[in-house]
DNA sequence: AGTATACCCATTGACGCCCATATAATCCCA
DNA sequence: TGGGATTATATGGGCGTCAATGGGTATACT
């Protein structure tokens, strides 16, 4: 499966479309290629967005724990009460919804940002600023990055 | 698996186009010779390069971390929105980014250095700083480090 | 009707693809 | 083994295609 990655810079237009990156499009799968979810991200002021099928996928997951926990309580209601499915028209726009943009303070334009498997939305500003923190906050976890990066038998390589 | 080794100075062209040295092409693997994946160093003022073989191996292994865990996003978020994925045109040459550039001081040359299973991407004066600096550090260390890089027995090679 | 959204067409600039050339490396044969 | 011939590599530049963006109009929904 494609992965969401690298960053972006797009305009929202008057209408209030913005242009899906190219190479997101392409990660999306086959059978869902004009289609993304939108929701508000749990962490912080920014959108996620992602495809159909990965909110299945994550469903799947949240069906696993406890029915009767409140984690199961709290995840089924915090995603699955507030995602927005949002079609991409043929040239690869879609619309970001009013409240979401209030809520991530986007106003002409916003960053697009690779998460992997999913990707975020934020202003280009504040992306700039969560991107140093998130930096910082990487080297200084050099160590446990490295057993990421850095696994300990590589000798079976061809 | 080919190794990044030795050293080159290229040219960066006009259109900000610059030639992957042939060997470097030669070492990356068959099923995607014309891709690469840029990224700023964590230690330097340099771009660091690599496979998307590599990435693949590293991007699995983030999504093996729990979707929901503080390590999984700050790992997505570092790695993911930070990767650059290049294309290598037919006749060896990638786009050098803007951004990047900037981050590592480079203008109209940069100097290729071999690291193993990736290599860098150097303004070409830091590049020699730079060396001079590792080898001072490396001819201090010698006697811890010797005991790594020379085991024993070496009399099997070729 | 009025608002919102999808579809269509147009524009611009960046990038990929192609061809060309010079220099360096390699080959090959006398 | 020397030196011309051939190939590969680094570099330059033209041009078509595609992505991002703008805007007009039809369609749907209330």
């Amino acid at each position: 499966m494609e992965l969401f990655v690298s960053q972006f810079v797009n305009k929202i237009d008057k209408k209030g479309r913005v242009s899906l990156p190219s190479i997101f499009r392409n990660a999306l799968p086959q059978n869902s290629k004009n289609e993304i979810i939108l929701y508000k991200s749990l962490k912080h002021n920014s959108i996620e967005g992602c495809s159909s099928d990965r909110i299945k996928d994550i469903a799947d997951r949240i069906n696993k724990l406890d029915i009767f926990s409140e984690d199961q309580d709290d995840f089924a209601t915090s995603i699955f009460s507030e995602i927005i499915p949002t079609n991409i028209d043929k040239e690869g726009r879609f619309l970001l919804p009013d409240y979401l943009k209030t809520h991530s303070n986007i106003s002409s334009e916003v960053t697009f940002v690779g998460q992997g498997h999913y990707f975020q939305i934020w202003e280009p500003k504040a992306a700039i600023e969560r991107q140093k923190k998130s930096r910082a906050r990487l080297i200084k976890k050099k160590k446990s990055l490295s057993s990421i990066i850095f696994p300990i038998h590589r000798s079976n390589e061809k």
